[in-house]
DNA sequence: TTGACTTCATTGCAAATGCAACGAATATTG
DNA sequence: CAATATTCGTTGCATTTGCAATGAAGTCAA
């Protein structure tokens, strides 16, 4: 009871802690779905955000992706420039304004993303039925942490 | 309806992708903490984890570390060895058996986590706050993912 | 006891990351 | 219009990461 006062650690369990659990989670759910993209078709984690946006919404920005996508604006210019190497994506200097990189998947990327979104699909697929009855509250959860303003 | 073929995009958005989601959210909430021990102790995300384990485990080698608290070794070794830089923690090799390397906090180590601990707590009861009646289904679903035998 | 196998922690190396700085282009202000 | 400030994308640099390889220590079986 008159324990030093320091060192007196207060209760705390990491496995308890949420943001450590949402984050070990969040790698384990990515990483099988991750592995299957590097090892089949080499592309990273990155490379694949930027690709689905490119698939949805034609003509982007780096600093478009940048916004939408939740990585910095020198990741993203590096998946970009990784993925032209490979040929997936062409930049083109918009005309209007000459600051800004236009960023389109070209016919090859677009090959490449009619067989990386049906494994996202069924991903996707897989992970509800795993969760059940408990993805909903998940989802729920979710929104509400990143629909928060601050 | 006879468009190419190739090219033609399932529905897909990146958006209610459930590993981008809780990527994205897990970072987010992270994020914050993370700052706080970042800025004002100088402790990273690695770091933490290892001196919450050594916290309220006393002697504990590398490798239970690893196990338990979803870094690789190397991660696990390098947070380690700055941590014994600092003098959070010390390193004694097991006499049992020598390839196994003790981890203890020092007493400086146990100061630091006096400080760090409660504001690990009051981060976590803001969670559950903003979180309200979500925070259950939320940590429901994370018990399932990281249940999973696999 | 010896030799082959396994386990543990560290380290080397190439790649990825975050951040700040930069140059080019545009916007804004006086 | 000129001068200043801002935006955009890239790059340099130091740090971190993941993975494989290493060496030291222990285990097991013949």
């Amino acid at each position: 009871m008159s324990e030093k006062g320091r060192g007196t650690a207060p209760e705390f369990d990491l496995m308890h802690f949420t943001p450590y659990r949402l984050t070990v989670a969040a790698q384990k759910l990515s990483d099988g779905l991750a592995r299957q993209y590097r090892t089949r078709f080499g592309i990273s984690v990155p490379e694949w955000r930027v690709l689905v946006h490119l698939t949805h919404s034609g003509n982007v920005s780096v600093r478009d992706i940048e916004m939408r996508v939740a990585m910095e604006k020198s990741k993203v210019s590096r998946a970009a420039s990784r993925l032209e190497d490979a040929g997936y994506i062409a930049k083109r200097i918009n005309d209007k304004d000459r600051r800004l990189v236009q960023l389109a998947l070209t016919p090859k990327g677009e090959e490449l993303m009619s067989k990386l979104l049906p494994l996202a699909i069924a991903f996707q697929a897989e992970i509800e039925e795993k969760l059940g009855d408990t993805f909903k509250g998940l989802d729920d959860a979710i929104e509400k942490l990143l629909g928060e303003e601050q």
